[in-house]
DNA sequence: AATAAATGTTAATCTAGATTAACCTCTTTT
DNA sequence: AAAAGAGGTTAATCTAGATTAACATTTATT
């Protein structure tokens, strides 16, 4: 089961780093696969966080709700994605974000009750893990200077290129969360841009 | 000479894991120290990173500069902090942002042609940066959720009381630029808050 | 001590984007 | 087919923060 369910999660990880079959069966023993309806929540906001999720098929979207009960998406995900609150997840405290399914999901979970000895037995998994989450941070510092340097026009207008296939799958109201605008003010400009055209 | 002025790196990398005296003597080999004075640039935009730095003395900004030729600090760093394009280090390509020293500044360096060899040398330094970036990632990640759910005055408190050190080290307009305001609305703010009291 | 350069403040005016509120599709459910 | 819900649009009004510009203060340079 796991087997079938978990080869785009090898294949993704070959394109990082080779791995032997053994090392695979190892770590296929450590992980689990498992299935979210839409709508589901993969992690709750001040829950302590178990589980990082790759995700195989379907779209997650990670947000904080602040004090004014007011919802701030921080990322989504889809296929060949990761998910989790990871300051969570790193010191098991509870979690700043939620992390719902916006159409049915499939994942595989890596547990922290397994990471360590995932760590241990595959020290290139490690090497892989520090690679994705020196690109995920790179990601971010980029996403901070372009909410400083770019208006909300050109934020969205980067998103749409940079992100076209999470673009068209998802509501326009949780772009413009994502984008920290609201959504009628992202309604102004798709109007503006199909008058630039 | 690299013995005595790599102290408190020795001390910071404990804090994470625990070295053995023949893996401090291994790290030491691959490393260098570095002095540069106030104003010198470590890194240049458009230049390739070539080493990631430990700060040993003194405070550096990390800034982008935009089309309009508007700087945007993304980070400081001081004592115990780590500074480099970290994009830029690991792809080795061109910078997107500039490191420029604050004060007089020492540092301890690592070179992208070092690095893998520390790596695989120990091991554990791998899993200490892992841990340092996966911070660093969860940091960053706040600070995006920070700045589109509080307004600027509680951005700067917040900054104020989360780096006291930094703030009294540092220029108003620098911490501006941080917050992504401009200094005139942080002077309006202080004068506020002052008020406030 | 005088001058210049860097940093910080205040106030008037302007604007990108928020808020409010009414209305318009589509789907889905009954 | 009617009703309800989810998602999206438009327009009027409002506001946090930008811009401009003049001036004040502190620090460095001669």
């Amino acid at each position: 089961m796991i087997q079938e369910k978990a080869q785009p999660l090898l294949r993704y990880i070959n394109r990082y780093i080779p791995l032997t079959k053994s090392e695979e069966d190892k770590l296929l023993a450590k992980v689990t696969y498992r299935k979210y309806l839409k709508n589901q929540y993969i992690i709750q906001q001040g829950d302590i966080c178990k589980y990082e999720c790759f995700v195989i098929s379907g779209c997650t979207k990670t947000f904080h709700l602040d004090t004014e009960g007011q919802e701030h998406i921080v990322m989504f995900s889809i296929e060949d994605w990761w998910t989790s609150d990871m300051g969570s997840f790193i010191t098991q405290t509870p979690a700043d974000y939620s992390v719902q399914c916006i159409e049915n999901t499939e994942v595989i979970q890596f547990s922290y009750d397994n990471i360590e000895a995932i760590y241990d037995q595959i020290p290139r998994l490690e090497r892989f893990f520090r690679q994705i989450i020196e690109r995920a941070f790179v990601a971010s510092q980029k996403r901070i200077v372009r909410s400083f340097s770019l208006t909300a026009k050109e934020q969205y207008l980067y998103f749409k290129k940079q992100y076209p296939k999470i673009e068209q799958r998802i509501p326009q109201y949780m772009i413009a969360s994502y984008l920290g605008i609201t959504k009628e003010f992202l309604s102004k400009i798709k109007s503006q841009i199909v008058l630039d055209q």
